[in-house]
DNA sequence: AATCCGGGGCG
DNA sequence: CGCCCAGGATT
């Protein structure tokens, strides 16, 4: 048996029963492939279920507002993708008459679609032979075949792209990428992969030198950065508070969360007295404040953890306008802020 | 080509 | 605690 049969073989017989096998509706595709973007199953899997439910079809998601969409994706992360979805979902509907484009060239021009997603949608949906390659691919092929070329560089991805265009079954992309991917995420996984059961295990290159563990090869990342949060809960005396929409291009763009002030150090509760932030905002009202939270939570993200401290502040009227406490949890709101409304016990 | 963007799970 | 995950957009 040459690759792809061995490869699809193995499929037919340990593929998983998923949602979105089931269907060749690219707009379902899509979703799936959306939702799975840098993220596990387990994880995305209740997510692809809501999406499913709340907008059976495209026309449903390009209806919803963008605030819907953002609810409903709350806690997984990434929000450009959902930012994204919605915003091709419009232009799909309104600019194309609610139909998918049909081919990699033409998938790849929407927002939020790069190369693995325009081939992945083009081969399952429309099959045409465009092969995939994420994480699992990249693994699974550097080891097959020995490959050290790093992979989180241009050439890397020429390299591996090549290797599985050589590689697919023309006269089934649409299994052979999927049996790839999941061959990947189940067989050949990052730790522990099942080589004593592998069917590849007489070919495999990685195994016979005892590299395993070295591939795939990838280039260091850069370190994470420290930042200091201080969110500012306030509670006024007809039992509203602050809370914004975030604004501009950097992290949790649309979600919601309290005033924040960010500094450069931790925030000891004579600094607060006396920031000239803090009182800015309150802009010369009086106020009583306690801290939250003694010791910082820390937030961590893949490029920054995130030292947070929340101040809770009586006021008798908002600074700003504001939100009924009670309306808090109908808001998106990064995981940082809904594991604090979910801690903490408002006085009612 | 390098950097940024989240959150969860696993060993 | 470091690494990985069905990546893409921006600079």
């Amino acid at each position: 048996m040459n690759f792809k049969e061995i490869l699809t073989n193995w499929y037919s017989v340990n593929k998983r029963e998923l949602p979105w096998r089931k269907t060749k509706n690219p707009y379902y595709i899509w979703l799936s492939e959306i939702i799975l973007q840098q993220t596990q199953i387990k994880q995305g899997l209740p997510y692809y279920e809501a999406f499913v439910t709340n907008f059976p079809t495209i026309f449903d998601l390009a209806n919803a507002s963008e605030e819907e969409v953002l609810k409903l994706w709350q806690g997984l992360g990434y929000y450009s993708r959902a930012r994204n979805l919605h915003f091709t979902a419009k232009y799909i509907v309104n600019e194309l008459n609610g139909i998918f484009p049909n081919t990699y060239k033409e998938l790849l021009k929407l927002k939020g679609i790069g190369d693995y997603t325009a081939s992945a949608i083009a081969s399952i949906c429309f099959n045409e032979p465009t092969a995939v390659v994420d994480g699992n691919v990249y693994r699974f092929l550097s080891r097959h075949y020995g490959i050290e070329t790093p992979i989180n560089t241009t050439e890397g991805f020429k390299t591996f792209k090549a290797l599985a265009t050589e590689l697919i079954d023309t006269n089934n992309p649409a299994d052979f990428n999927q049996a790839i991917m999941e061959f990947g995420a189940t067989q050949c996984k990052p730790k522990n992969p099942e080589c004593t059961r592998c069917p590849f295990n007489s070919s495999c290159e990685a195994l016979k030198n005892d590299t395993i563990s070295k591939l795939p090869v990838k280039l260091k990342k850069t370190k994470v950065s420290k930042k200091h949060f201080n969110f500012l809960v306030c509670i006024s005396s007809d039992k509203k508070t602050v809370f914004n929409k975030r604004t501009g291009k950097g992290i949790w763009k649309n979600l919601y969360q309290f005033p924040l002030v960010e500094t450069k150090s931790s925030l000891s509760v004579d600094d607060f007295k006396t920031h000239p932030l803090v009182k800015d905002f309150f802009n010369g009202q009086r106020y009583d404040f306690t801290l939250y939270n003694e010791t910082e939570i820390i937030h961590k993200l893949s490029h920054q953890h995130l030292h947070t401290k929340f101040w809770i502040i009586e006021v008798n009227t908002l600074p700003e306008e504001g939100i009924y406490i009670t309306e808090l949890h109908n808001y998106p709101t990064p995981v940082l802020i809904s594991n604090f409304l979910n801690d903490f016990n408002f006085p009612v």
